[in-house]
DNA sequence: AGCCCTGTTATATT
DNA sequence: GAATATAACAGGGC
């Protein structure tokens, strides 16, 4: 279930532990086909099968898992997680692994998704932008040298939208979701549902800048572990202690002492401080 | 027990 | 288009 922080976290540790040596796909265990979008699974095994696997990326929140002609889109959604084993003998099997990935040495890669809102899509290799899902997302919300207040403006369509639903939306900036979207908003002192079209220059600015430096952040954190979720079977992360207004409905602001407010935008659960930012 | 909630997003409906 | 609802699904909390 993570946003940018926690995909980069997991495309971190598994490069760590995968990269050690050559991996090369024996065989692949599809145990629910529903993770597996756009391609049959026999497809879907027999694209991958035999590949060796090269490079893993990460572009917003979707992972790239690059073999020598094509590549795995993978999104965590809600509560995708991967773990890795050394040795198939190794590996216990639990309730929601869904997708496996035996490779050539004996070593096991598992997709387990509680929720099953995962997908996992196949392109050419290097030709993941071009996916539909992932094509039109927008620069990345850490993204330092792309990032600006004129790039944030020409994406306003509907000046009426409230700044939660905008900023969310990754098709103009990817990787921010319902919590560092929380956050941003509150580190720069704006109202969840003011809408875009009021919102000042050096405020696009200030929410630009929180942006990067939360998520940043966030990364050298490895993520934030909430609830069941960790980034892999032996690391969590730590950002959930430096979250400000996430989850702390009720609790006082960190600046002024207010209790948090919580209430929904979208249909999503939304916290923010009511004397901090005002719409 | 039943209803609400949950770090997501694509699609259908109004 | 744009806002809202729904769908995919499981489990925890009250």
């Amino acid at each position: 279930m993570p946003e940018l922080p926690e995909v980069e976290t997991v495309k971190e540790a598994l490069k760590e532990k995968l990269f050690t040596k050559s991996r090369i796909v024996k065989d692949i265990e599809i145990r629910y086909s529903g993770i597996i979008h756009d391609i049959g699974i026999e497809k879907f095994r027999k694209t991958i099968i035999n590949q060796e696997l090269t490079n893993i990326k990460r572009y917003g929140k979707y992972l790239f898992f690059q073999f020598e002609a094509n590549s795995i889109i993978s999104h965590l959604r809600m509560e995708g997680k991967y773990r890795f084993y050394e040795k198939t003998d190794d590996y216990i099997l639990t309730k929601h692994d869904h997708i496996i990935f035996y490779f050539t040495d004996e070593s096991v890669l598992i997709y387990n998704d509680t929720r099953k809102f995962g997908t996992m899509e196949v392109t050419r290799i290097n030709e993941e932008m071009e996916l539909n899902s992932v094509a039109k997302l927008g620069v990345e919300a850490n993204d330092k040298a792309k990032l600006n207040v004129q790039y944030l403006v020409s994406k306003i369509k509907n000046p009426n939208k409230r700044i939660k639903d905008f900023l969310l939306d990754q098709n103009n900036l990817a990787g921010l979701g319902n919590i560092y979207v929380d956050e941003v908003l509150f580190a720069s002192k704006v109202h969840p549902e003011k809408k875009v079209g009021t919102i000042t220059k050096q405020k696009w600015q200030q929410i630009i800048d929180n942006s990067i430096e939360i998520l940043d952040t966030a990364i050298e954190n490895k993520g934030s572990t909430v609830k069941s979720f960790s980034i892999s079977q032996d690391q969590e992360g730590n950002f959930q202690h430096e979250l400000k207004v996430y989850g702390r409905k009720n609790e006082e602001c960190v600046n002024c002492s207010t209790k948090i407010k919580k209430i929904k935008v979208g249909s999503r659960g939304t916290h923010y401080c009511p004397k901090c930012q005002r719409k």
